[in-house]
Order: structure tokens, then C-alpha cells, then sequence
DNA sequence: GACGCTTCGTGACAAACATCACAAGCAGGA
DNA sequence: TCCTGCTTGTGATGTTTGTCACGAAGCGTC
């Protein structure tokens, strides 16, 4: 049992009578920082709303290293969780907490309940699926077809916008890893990037300034 | 008007009621080898149902590379055909025809309507997007973590398996094209590959004989 | 058969990136 | 204060891949 109005502020678009089944239903569950909400081969048994909070969504290699697929922030769902209980799946996907993360878990069986009965619910969940399917286009895009440069600048605005802060608080041994790359490229082309007046680099974050010239 | 048997020998999972609903509104076309399905930044009117031949899904970059996402064989729907229907959205992907290729087309109306009523219709159109999903990740994995050894196997053996033949009839400008690499390496690794007894190169096409050391 | 067209193989070189090695800076704890 | 661990910067070097240049082979056309 769920306020009705957590539900509202985060899913504006839902119609009243969803949200108050929503609030029926649903679960709240906390995540601190660096918790997982799922697992690679994990199955899923619900549905998960982000009320509050920013996941990462990334894929693990044999190294350990985590290369980032998208973030997911309050007002959307995982699409995965969508995709892979509604047919029983596993996930290929990790998804971790990156901020401390509040989440509303919705019995599977609702979904597709829902899908039939509101027009809201099923739109919501087509279009969640359509940008979730966008991001890995863009970042196969980037992997594909750009240098580790463009890729670098890319990084640094998708945690910006996601973050909402201009201000990255990140090791590069972690922008390393989420690019599938090595430490000492990153610093390089930082350093390259900040000469620039792309970035600057202070001792515990880096700060975005003017990233026009790099955006296509 | 299309025959019904034509449905239920593609799509065996769709029950009888749906199936007489798609006879009914469903448009029968006809592609021709290297036609286009679909185009960056067009629009959908119509869900796309293959019943014959294979369609080539991938995304071209500045310099024409055609980069291959994954192919559609008959039985499976242009997912994105579904979802950027779904929302009036422009696509982002390429599909072409490989072979002749025979679809059915669906107004976009009635995609909404059996959600709601069909539950096979529900499961296909979910199995389809986690399907779709899941082989950009798999394309992902490969440019992220792979070198191009592995990936020329990778799609020799996704190549086989569409086109349901060891033989595979594609210039070797094409592979690269679609690898995103270049004529010259892939040339080079082919030789190696047959040196090492896993594939046979002839004149006009190249031979899948071992891959069972490449696949993990 | 001569000509163009496309495809393919291969050597030489360049660019991007990974890896290794090492040093410096900083924070926290004993 | 010293030690330890974590992070970062930077030079040297190797690997992978892309690019350029060139020549050969096949194929259809006139």
C-alpha cells in the first residue's frame, strides 16, 4: 500500500484509477548506493517504478568491468524488468544504484492486467520500451562508429543530464570502465579535453563547461 | 484480404479468431532484393509481418556503411515497425530486403486494439521487442568486448543460421560494410580463418566448415 | 580480343588504443 | 609521523585496425 500521491508526481501521465490501483498493489523498496536491483540471469517476478533515485543499467564483461547501457531516473521503469517478466527471462543486463533509490514493485501479473485495461499503463510501456531500445541504439552508434573521444564527451553529458549537475564525481578508473577502456586513455583525453575549455578538471570532480563544439 | 492458411503456416501461435482478424485487414506486399522496408527518420502506418524472405535491419553511417543490427526471417515482425508505429515516431534503423521478400502490413489501429483483446497477439508483440532487444545487445557485446576476429565469426555464423545454408554468397566488401570494418582486414582474417580449417574459401562464395573453437 | 568494371590479395604505413612501468599526490588510520 | 591504499599523470612500447597503393583475376560488352 502506496501513497497515491508518490505515484502521481513521478507518473503524471497515469489515469486516476491506475494510480489508485497502483497504490494497491504496490511495494515500496529502498536501494543504497551501489545496491543491485538486478542481476544478469536474474528473473523477474515484478515490475519496477523508480520514484526516486538514478539506476545504472550496464553489461559486465569477463574483466569485471562495467560498461554502461543507460541511466534509468524516477518516472521511468525498467524496461527490462518489463520485457523479461512478462515472459519469464532472464536478464542479460546488471542494474545498480547509483544514488540512493526508491522504487515501487508491481506484481507481474498486473502488467499485463494493465496493458488490456489502461490506456495510460500501456502506453507508458510501450514508449518505455521504444527510448530504452533509442539508448542502446545511441550507445551501439558511439561504440561503432566513434573514437574514444567523442565517446568520452557523450559519457560526461548522459551523466550530466542524468545527474542533473555539471559536476562529474567519478574516478576515471570508473569512466574507464564504463567506456571499456583504460584509465591512461581516459586521463589523456581529459587532459586534451580540458586544454580545450571543454572540461574542467578539479581535485575530486571534473566540470563540464562548453561542450558544444563536440555534440553532433 | 489475404489467405488464412498464410498466417497460421508463419505464425502458428496466433489463435484462430485473431487469425480470420488479420485475414481480414492485412495487405499483402512484395519486396525485391535490395528494396527498402524501411528508412532512417521515416514514418509508420502499418505493423510489418514477415512471411517470406529476409530483411536486413542495420544502421548506415555518414560514409554509407551499412552496419548490420540483426536479420528478420519470417514468423518475427519489424519490432520497431510495432513500437515507432506505436508512438508516431521516426525510426532510427535501416531495413532492406536480402532476398525476395513477402510481408503482410497491418494498420497501426488494429496493433492497439488485439493488445488488448488477443493474448497471443499480446506475447508475440512483447516476445518480439525482448527478442529485437536482445540481439542489439548481443551486437553491443561484440563491438564493446570482441575483436574483429571474433565478430567476422559471429556473423558468418548469424549469416548461416538466417539464411539456413553454410555457404555464405556475400562480397567481401559487404562483410566489412557491415562490420563496420574494412575490405583489407577482413581479407586478412578470412585467410586466417581458413588456414585454421574454419572456413573454406571458393571463387564466388565462402564456407562455414568449424566454428565450434570461436563460439563461447 | 581489348576495354572497363568489380572483386580480391598483399605489402607498407599510420592512427587509435591497450598495456606496462613508475612516480607523485592525497586521505585515513595506527 | 609514518604507513598504506587509492587515485592520477606520463613516458615507452606493442597490438589491433584502418588506410593507401598496387597488381591480379574474373566477367561482361562491344
Amino acid at each position: 500500500m502506496v501513497e497515491e500521491q508518490l505515484i502521481r508526481t513521478n507518473y503524471p501521465e497515469f489515469e486516476p484509477e491506475l494510480v489508485k490501483n497502483i497504490a494497491d498493489v504496490a511495494v515500496v523498496k529502498m536501494f543504497e548506493p551501489g545496491d543491485y536491483l538486478m542481476k544478469t540471469g536474474q528473473h523477474f517476478r515484478n515490475v519496477i517504478l523508480i520514484t526516486q533515485g538514478i539506476v545504472k543499467v550496464y553489461r559486465e564483461d569477463d574483466e569485471g568491468n562495467e560498461f554502461l547501457m543507460y541511466y534509468l531516473e524516477s518516472g521511468q521503469a525498467c524496461a527490462l524488468s518489463m520485457i523479461c517478466a512478462a515472459r519469464f527471462e532472464a536478464s542479460q543486463l546488471m542494474a545498480k544504484a547509483e544514488t540512493k533509490v526508491e522504487v515501487l514493485t508491481v506484481p507481474l501479473a498486473k502488467m499485463d492486467e494493465w496493458m488490456a485495461k489502461y490506456k495510460s499503463w500501456y502506453y507508458f510501456v510501450l514508449q518505455n520500451y521504444r527510448a530504452r531500445f533509442d539508448e542502446v541504439l545511441n550507445t551501439l552508434d558511439h561504440v561503432a562508429f566513434r573514437n574514444m573521444d567523442e565517446r568520452l564527451v557523450f559519457f560526461l553529458k548522459r551523466y550530466s543530464d542524468t545527474h542533473k549537475t555539471k559536476n562529474i564525481k567519478q574516478s576515471i578508473t570508473d569512466i574507464a570502465s564504463e567506456l571499456n577502456s583504460s584509465r591512461e586513455v581516459i586521463s589523456r583525453l581529459l587532459k586534451k579535453l580540458s586544454e580545450n575549455g571543454v572540461v574542467k578538471l578539479s581535485k575530486d570532480h571534473i566540470e563540464l563547461l562548453d561542450l558544444s563544439a563536440y555534440l553532433r
